[in-house]
DNA sequence: CGTGTAAGGAATTCTGACACG
DNA sequence: CGTGTAAGGAATTCTGACACG
């Protein structure tokens, strides 16, 4: 059951694209990535490609860097976020399984 | 009352994406904006952006052209398409506006 | 630690044109 | 009509490094 990439999460935006979008330097976006912060994927001849989901996380991040809040401390918090959304993600599979299966009417 | 552009329609892909995306030459989806197929905003140096949409009406024209239909008819088909969203979304919005001015209740 | 910058190269994108038809 | 291609230039992106601190 192949699930399409959906439109916020499909990485295929490039990095001066990505810099425009979120205020940021080229140099800062990688070196976030370089941190862990964010992971784009590179397309065939090795270019960065970032979806709008990154681009929404890239926003996260720069406010928090204004705060003054440290690559390190926002790394773990993004963890702790994505673990939850992970988890939010499972159970509205497994629920959409569930219907599939029995026929559960929503709405 | 600003309305944010959605993941869907924010045209942030460049063409050589684009070209990934909907195994079409670049060349192919030049000369579709010149015939007025599609209508790419520009970057601030001049580089051609698209959005998911643009790529989804790009993957139909390549079918259409497939089956041998002329770009011509094709442009009067999006443009009755067009037409026809412009309408739905014109209602939506008009529910919108009354749904904040009255509270009408959905779900 | 976080970010700027100069460096050199490789890949991208643009336009206008010629080609075939 | 629809698409390929070679042409030349301008802008993009990449990496590794030095700099400040």
């Amino acid at each position: 059951m192949e699930r399409e990439t959906s439109y916020k999460t499909r990485k295929v935006i490039s990095i001066g694209t990505v810099s425009e979008l979120t205020g940021l330097s080229e140099r800062q976006i990688r070196y976030y990535e370089e941190r862990k912060l964010v992971f784009p994927e590179r397309s065939e001849r090795g270019s960065r490609k970032y979806s709008f989901l990154d681009v929404e996380t890239l926003i996260d991040i720069a406010n928090k860097r204004e705060e003054g809040v440290r690559t390190e401390e926002i790394r773990s918090e993004l963890k702790r976020k994505k673990k939850k959304d992970d988890q939010a993600s499972r159970t509205k599979m497994i629920q959409g399984q569930l219907n599939a299966q029995f026929g559960i009417r929503k709405k």
